[in-house]
DNA sequence: GGTACAAAGTGCGCGCACGCAAGTTTGCGT
DNA sequence: ACGCAAACTTGCGTGCGCGCACTTTGTACC
């Protein structure tokens, strides 16, 4: 029978994960990123670049997933648990709050990955990561009756928060029209997400309609 | 002054691109898509390989392409096209009638497609590419007046397209509940397509009552 | 016609991702 | 305590994506 719960293996797992991640931006920093070959970083981590690639399938993913560190599934965990708000309101503030940088681990490491195009392609990638979970805490509180709905609405906060993303580390000298100040992350992913929310609150009011199957 | 409209260039390139698709198809249903090399394909159609990545960044965006064709752009001209019904139903019937093959290219191709999981993966991402296309179209419907609400709601549509063709290429042996028999794939689509309809709907109501910023 | 310039094609070289088939560690059953 | 199977790691080999510098081809302007 295939071991269910090991502990001193995730364990590990999840420290060479972290070593990799933490290696990979300081080596980022230190030298720029494009002198960073995945050997270094590998090395500095103590493992082969072979098993470096069994956790990471790009040099970038590395780097930048030392800023997004675990981000998908607490967005995911607040989603299920606030469940004393409208799942609309339940979703945006998750985001927002995830996406909402304290004390930022490192305001050097954003301004790297903001200015090389491929760092900033694969952080905007990392929005993609959040579809899994989010479909997830969205199907338990639509009462799992529609897996369908809930992967749908799950794809497109995805998506959408990937537009957000997009749209915040663009440089942007627009062409005719009044280019908009970048402004605060926060205040940006609330007006992205805003033409969603319609699609949310019916889904949600539609459950209330059929609670049974 | 860079040439604007080029005529033998364009048509050349396009001739090229062509000629790509067509050898990695036919070669992949040859031999199998294993055993065709990159450099089989570009051999094939005349070039090096070099120009061929140029085209293409991946092998099996090669393949998948020779089935994709230009559907993207067919779509949205289609939206653009269609003012006389509601952008929802414009976007939905515009989408499905892409994706119904009349008289499938070749039910082969979908066949290596559907099978090998990498030219699974390729295929469903090709959805990603309809959303540029799609914003423009979009956004000339709702009158540019929100470049944004654009962006977001095709990205929405290409993500929920994504999710459809996820479901319709899967073998998916479910584990409790009863397994949806896959069924046709226009149908999938409307429903899968269903939750997104309140937020199209919404953001076509309010151009009309703002129809000046 | 010729000329000057941009755009597409090409050869080279370098990392890099990943399949495969070992070798090594972890944890469970008895 | 012992052994075994699954999980994880590692080295090797291969094809591939792409940046760079250079050549070729199409286009515009004279």
């Amino acid at each position: 029978m295939p071991t269910r719960r090991a502990g001193l293996r995730e364990e590990k797992k999840q420290a060479t994960r972290e070593a990799l991640r933490a290696a990979a931006l300081r080596l980022a920093l230190e030298r720029g990123p494009d002198n960073v070959r995945v050997d270094d970083i590998a090395e500095a981590a103590g493992v082969s670049t072979r098993t470096y690639n069994n956790y990471f399938s790009s040099r970038e993913q590395a780097i930048v997933a030392a800023v997004t560190a675990e981000r998908e599934s607490r967005i995911a965990a607040v989603v299920a648990a606030a469940t004393d708000v409208r799942l609309t309101d339940a979703v945006v503030g998750a985001i927002v709050a995830q996406y909402t940088n304290p004390a930022e681990h490192d305001r050097a490491a954003l301004l790297l990955i903001t200015t090389r195009p491929t760092l900033r392609d694969a952080f905007v990638d990392t929005a993609t990561a959040i579809e899994r979970p989010l479909t997830t805490a969205i199907a338990g509180r639509l009462g799992d009756t529609d897996e369908r709905t809930a992967r749908v609405l799950a794809a497109c906060v995805a998506a959408t928060v990937r537009v957000a993303l997009e749209q915040w580390v663009q440089p942007t000298a627009g062409a005719g029209g009044l280019v908009v100040a970048a402004g605060s992350l926060p205040d940006l992913l609330r007006r992205t997400l805003a033409p969603l929310r319609p699609a949310l609150d019916a889904a949600e009011d539609q459950r209330h309609q059929r609670p049974q199957r």
